[in-house]
DNA sequence: TTTCCAATTCGGAATGACTACGATTTACTC
DNA sequence: GAGTAAATCGTAGTCATTCCGAATTGGAAA
């Protein structure tokens, strides 16, 4: 997903264009990483010194719910990046040091669902974390 | 792991055996579930009313890291329930209506190990959510 | 058994992520 | 260009968690 199809899937939800939201989508693409509020709000205070808090989680939370962003919890916080849409379902190795994540194909859902017949499984998190290879050779 | 095997490793590590700390375990052994640090001072509000949080959060942080305990953040909180070692590794289903978890033993790590060559891996998180046989029947 | 001290707990205040809300501003329709 | 609902601002509130100083206590040593 980049910054044009997102804005599409805005205007085509009902939800105006607003400087605020341009400026969080292209944060995100630009990143192409997961980021906190607290992330977008550092990045962003200089070209908008006054975009509150509020405005911040409320545009994520909303971008995440209408599937422009992916989102995770991560050491206690929420985490947002661009929704990638190269494959369809997918999960993520993340680094913990530089944020950078790899796409991964592998998913044992299938498996999972063989195993629990009578259960009714609606969702489900499969993360990688660790150190990407520049931040190996770096360190 | 049951109460009397975290009892002993709590002593071999030198940590002493207090009435907060019995209370705490045998709670989380009779549960056998995953429980935040409310849901445990809750559970023990009758018994011990004095007890504070910081020594809910304390102790539950301690038998985490020493593996008495394993670990999830759901829904914004840290939950901890008894650690299993009927397998070594594992991953679990978590039903989100009773808590109740069920052990899986898929994990598809040799196959991002192969992936990504290149990358340091330290942690995985592999969890499923859904509804178990029991709530599904109730529902 | 008594003494002693570091470990533990208590009580409450501080932190930090996140949410709520009334007042103001703004994007878009007509 | 005017009107309206949506969006934003600023700030205060909530909730999980952590911190801290003072008081208590488990368990080793005398």
């Amino acid at each position: 997903m980049n910054f044009d199809i997102a804005m599409e899937r805005l205007k085509s939800e009902g939800f105006k264009r607003t400087p605020s939201r341009e400026a969080i989508l292209r944060l995100l693409e630009r990143e192409d990483r997961y980021l906190s509020a607290g992330d977008v709000r550092k990045a962003l205070a200089d070209q908008h010194p006054k975009m509150s808090q509020d405005t911040v989680y409320r545009n994520l939370s909303s971008f995440s719910e209408m599937k422009i962003l992916e989102e995770t919890e991560l050491g206690g916080e929420r985490k947002f990046r661009m929704h990638c849409n190269r494959h369809g379902h997918h999960h993520h190795f993340i680094c913990m040091e530089c944020g950078r994540t790899e796409e991964l194909d592998v998913c044992p859902m299938e498996q999972v669902s063989r195993a629990l017949p009578s259960f009714v499984i609606d969702d489900h998190k499969f993360e990688v974390y660790g150190q990407c290879p520049d931040c190996r050779t770096a360190g």
